[in-house]
DNA sequence: CGAGTTTGACCCGCGC
DNA sequence: GCGCGGGTCAAACTCG
């Protein structure tokens, strides 16, 4: 995870923090020239002002970072006043110096790091509201467009919170904002209350305009690809923040025979349905872990393997999740978020955006998206190995999941095996890796059907790991860890909004 | 008796 | 406009 960004994140961190063109002189100074003591000395001489000294500071980390030589931070805060005499001790009191200059060190070293998660947070919010943006104009466009608003029939397809895809796991100051008018993070449940208010509005509700919030449509949130309506323009901005997006799914495709598996949430059945050209029915399943909850799931066999389950979630829990099911949700929201980020893009760049957009490398290999299907769908293939050219960049099928098996039994989720930071591995260097162990993780997941649940959650928590720095971390590995750290338990607790997703192989 | 499942009907969007 | 297919509803049914 610690990609070469060093120099990098610290322009980019001064020029977020101080705005002030000195600041970059310097640092671009410092960048071109390697840095000397004497250096140090000298500049801290010529301007001993506090942004220069920060700038300073800062490069003289990035070098210290780069080369592994302590190179003139510590001699930095011999000129800041603090040890002024003992500068001129330096020789006399070598051992002083030295633990004022660990001191110094270690607080520039926090400083670093503070910095560092500072551009991760900007970065990442910048990604968010990117997203959030296209979603936007790609919104606005279309209520211009069709201009029928309070068309009956016309549905909410996105999860009304601004949480439905792309700050699900984020905690962001402008996801914060985002919110703000609409779902507060401390209110969340409360929201989805509201949802599930919609949610159960008979019949006599699904033709109502409701002018006076988002408008749920409620019962046919899955798969309508219209996109939500704003009805009134004094609010638009208010609900362009909270339904910005279409809704995504995330299907989930696993190997199992068993009938059931148990993912972490409690499902009940309200349908099925045999869908067109798959002898096998597609049940349909809602949460029961919380009244109202608007996470739905469809769980069908594929035609052409039956021994492979292909669930689909959509819509986010409202509330705390159990942590075998965390794990997944927070990994399918992140690729919910990254699908969503990209939707209003064309297919291409939606498969580009797997690649970089989003901090998930390991989506590059598990994943495809598919832009045709009326609603963005990302499918976690568990079934097949790495195999690089699995990152489907032709049409998909109508609907991601009957796709043409890639019936290679020969792996699952290589990713698994890769440790959780490593850097970003090419895809087909990951496709060679351990191949007998492939096969002994395949034989443990065909047999134990627990085990399906427990991996993904564990493939979860390594495609989610580069968000764990946002507070909403999947670091539970183990799944029964008491204190979950990624998820508050408490209902109305600020707890970001989950992910539908869950994991099951019914 | 409550919770979950089954299943036919209904609604809606979409393509022709 | 009509038919098709996907998705949902809700009454009936089953089960513990």
């Amino acid at each position: 995870m610690d990609k070469p960004r060093p120099e990098f994140a610290f322009l980019r961190s001064d020029d977020f923090l101080r705005p002030n063109s000195s600041v970059h002189e310097t640092v671009s100074t410092d960048q071109k020239q390697p840095i000397k003591e004497m250096d140090f000395f000298s500049r801290n001489n010529q301007h001993n002002q506090p942004n220069e000294q920060e700038s300073n500071r800062g490069s003289s980390t990035r070098t210290e970072a780069a080369a592994g030589v302590n190179t003139g931070l510590d001699l930095l805060s011999l000129n800041t006043g603090i040890q002024r005499s003992g500068n001129d001790n330096l020789n006399i009191r070598p051992k002083t110096e030295f633990d004022t200059l660990q001191v110094e060190l270690e607080r520039v070293r926090d400083e670093n790091r503070k910095l560092r998660s500072m551009l991760e947070q900007i970065t990442k919010s910048y990604g968010d509201l990117q997203g959030q943006l296209l979603m936007a104009m790609g919104e606005a466009a279309r209520l211009k467009k069709d201009d029928t608003t309070c068309k009956p029939g016309t549905r909410q397809l996105m999860d009304p919170r601004p949480s439905g895809g792309l700050d699900i796991n984020e905690a962001s100051v402008s996801d914060e904002k985002n919110q703000e008018g609409s779902v507060s993070p401390a209110n969340t449940t409360e929201v989805m209350s509201n949802e599930s208010e919609h949610h159960k509005i008979p019949s006599a509700g699904k033709k109502t305009c409701f002018g006076d919030g988002p408008d749920q449509g409620s019962t046919h949130s899955w798969g309508s690809p219209k996109s939500p309506t704003v009805l009134d323009p004094s609010k638009s901005e208010e609900q362009a923040s909270e339904v910005p997006f279409r809704k995504a799914r995330v299907s989930v495709r696993a190997r199992s025979e068993a009938p059931l598996i148990s993912d972490g949430c409690q499902w009940r059945k309200y349908g099925q349905k045999m869908a067109k050209g798959n002898p096998c029915p597609r049940a349909y399943y809602r949460c029961t872990m919380a009244a109202g909850c608007p996470v739905r799931k469809q769980v069908q066999r594929c035609a052409e393997d039956k021994t492979i389950l292909i669930t689909t979630y959509e819509g986010n829990h409202n509330h705390p999740l159990p942590p075998a099911a965390t794990a997944m949700a927070n990994s399918t929201s992140a690729a919910a978020a990254m699908l969503l980020s990209g939707s209003n893009t064309s297919k291409e760049a939606l498969v580009n955006s797997a690649g970089f957009f989003h901090p998930m490398p390991y989506l590059s290999t598990m994943a495809s998206l598919s832009a045709s299907a009326p609603f963005p769908t990302i499918t976690l293939d568990l079934t097949q190995g790495t195999n690089p050219m699995h990152f489907h960049r032709g049409p998909p099928s109508s609907t991601s999941f009957p796709s043409p098996l890639h019936a290679c039994p020969q792996l699952i989720g290589q990713p698994l095996y890769a440790p959780p930071k490593i850097p970003v591995l090419p895809s087909a260097q990951m496709g060679h890796r351990h191949p007998s162990m492939v096969e002994t993780v395949t034989a443990a997941i065909t047999s134990d059907p627990n085990f399906t649940a427990a991996l993904a959650a564990a493939i979860s928590t390594i495609i989610g790991a580069p968000r764990s720095s946002y507070g909403n971390t999947p670091n539970s590995h183990g799944e029964n860890s008491k204190p979950f750290s990624g998820m508050p338990a408490l209902p109305g607790s600020p707890q970001l909004p989950q992910s539908c997703t869950t994991f099951s192989t019914n």
